[in-house]
DNA sequence: CGTGGCTTTGAAACATTTCAATCATCGTGG
DNA sequence: CCACGATGATTGAAATGTTTCAAAGCCACG
C-alpha cells in the first residue's frame, strides 16, 4: 500500500465489462509501456485485444499534414485495439506510464468460445461508438469555451472526488478538441478567472461551481 | 440511357448489408415519408428497425441553444434506428420524400432467429462507428475548405457516375460540417472558381479534377 | 408573373490561430 | 541543496478565417 506513485487509478483493478475473473484477466498477460511508448502501430494487424489496467492510452492517427486526430483516450477498465476491421486503423500510445492487460484473439476464443469474444467484440464496439458520438458533440458544439468546458465535465463525471487529474498534457487535449494549445491553456485561464474551475498545477483541477460549468458546456 | 431524373439513386434496390431475400425485405413493412417528415422521435422506444430504400434520411438531436448537429446521413441500403441503448438516441427525419423498410425486432427475431438479428445489429453499429470516425476526421480537419471538399468527396465515392446529386440542403451539409450556411457557400463557389468542381444548380455536382479535390481534403 | 424558400454575396465583427516571448515545474548534475 | 537546462504551459499582439447580419439573387411553385 506503500509504494503507489503518482496515480492513484492503479489502486484497484476496476471492474470491468465483466467480473473480476472475466477472460482477459485469467489469459491476458500484463505488459508495462512507458509514457509515449507505442503500444501497436497503425496498419498493424490487429489479432492482440487490450485492456488497460493502470494508466491511460490514447489512439491517434498521423495525417499528412501531420495533424494528429486523437481517436479515443482509453482510462483503466478499458478494452481497446479491435478493431472492426482487421488491422489497427490507428495507432495507440501510452498516454502516461501504464500497464495493459494483453491477449491473443485466438486465445481468447480458445479459452473463452466464440460468444465469449463476441460479447468482448460487442461490448467494445459499443463503447467506442458512443464515446465517438460524445466526441463529435464536443467538436459541432462550436466555441471553444464550450469545447473545454464540456471536456472537463466529461472527465470529471468519469472520476469522482473532488480532484480531478488531467492524464493528457495540452497538446493531446487540443488534439482531441479540435483546437491549439494557447487556445486551450486560454480557455482554462478563463474559466478559472470565472471561478467555475480551479487548476492546481496543470494537471489537478477541480470543479467550483457545477452548474455554471455544465451551462458553458451546453452552449 | 436518356431518361434519368434527378436522382438515380432510386434506379435499383442496391444491394444491402444481405442478398435481395434477408430477412428486412421480406418481413419488412414498407412505408413512405415526405421530405422533412419525422420517421421516429428522440427519446422514442427503439423497437423498430428500418432500411432506407429510396431517397435520403438524416439523424440529429436538438440542443437546449436551438444548434441541431446532426448525426449521420442514411442512403439507400443503409440500416438505421438500431441503437445500442433501448430509446433513440437522435431523431430521425426524412431528407427527400423516401420508402423505408420497416420491421419490429420482435417479429425479425422471430423470422430469423437472434443470430439473424445480432448480425444486423452488428452490421448496423459497425457501419454507425465507421461513419462515425470519418466524420471525426472531417470535423478535426479545421479548415472549411477541407472540411467542404472532404465532404464532397464522400458523397462522390459512395456513387459512381459523372454527377453527384448532394441530398441535403446547406443547412444539412452546414449542420454536419459544423459550419455556417454561408461558409460553405463561399467554400463550394471557392471550389468552383478553381475549377475543381463544377455544381449545376446548388445540388448537382461534378468533380472536374480528383487530384486537386483530394489534395484540398487532405490538408 | 409574383411569392416564398433557399442560396449566394458583401462588409464588419468576432474568435481562433500563429508566432514569439515569458513563465513554471521538474529532474539532473554540480 | 541549489543552480541549471529542458519540457510544457501561459500570455501577448498581430494575422487570419469564420461568423454574423443584411441584402440581393435564383428557382420552383402556385
Amino acid at each position: 500500500m506503500t509504494f503507489i506513485p503518482s496515480f492513484d487509478q492503479a489502486r484497484a483493478t476496476p471492474v470491468a465489462e465483466t467480473g473480476p475473473d472475466d477472460l482477459m484477466s485469467r489469459i491476458g498477460v500484463q505488459m508495462t509501456f512507458a509514457k509515449d511508448e507505442e503500444i501497436y502501430g497503425q496498419g498493424e494487424n490487429a489479432d492482440l485485444v487490450y485492456r488497460v489496467v493502470s494508466g491511460t492510452v490514447r489512439t491517434s492517427r498521423f495525417m499528412p499534414d501531420g495533424r494528429r486526430p486523437i481517436g479515443d483516450f482509453y482510462y483503466a477498465g478499458d478494452l481497446f485495439g479491435l478493431e472492426t476491421g482487421d488491422e489497427h486503423a490507428m495507432a495507440a500510445e501510452a498516454l502516461s506510464d501504464c500497464t495493459v492487460l494483453v491477449a491473443n484473439r485466438q486465445a481468447l476464443r480458445a479459452a473463452g468460445g466464440e460468444e465469449e469474444l463476441k460479447r468482448l467484440m460487442w461490448a467494445a464496439t459499443v463503447r467506442d461508438l458512443e464515446s465517438a458520438r460524445e466526441h463529435l458533440t464536443l467538436l459541432v458544439r462550436k466555441s471553444a469555451c464550450e469545447r473545454v468546458a464540456s471536456f472537463l465535465l466529461g472527465l470529471a463525471a468519469r472520476r469522482q472526488g473532488a480532484h480531478v487529474e488531467l492524464a493528457m498534457g495540452r497538446q493531446d487535449t487540443a488534439d482531441y478538441l479540435g483546437l491549439t494549445i494557447e487556445t486551450v491553456s486560454r480557455m482554462i485561464t478563463q474559466l478559472q478567472a470565472a471561478k467555475v474551475v480551479e487548476f492546481k498545477g496543470s494537471r489537478l483541477f477541480r470543479i467550483c461551481d457545477v452548474q455554471a460549468l455544465q451551462e458553458m458546456a451546453a452552449g
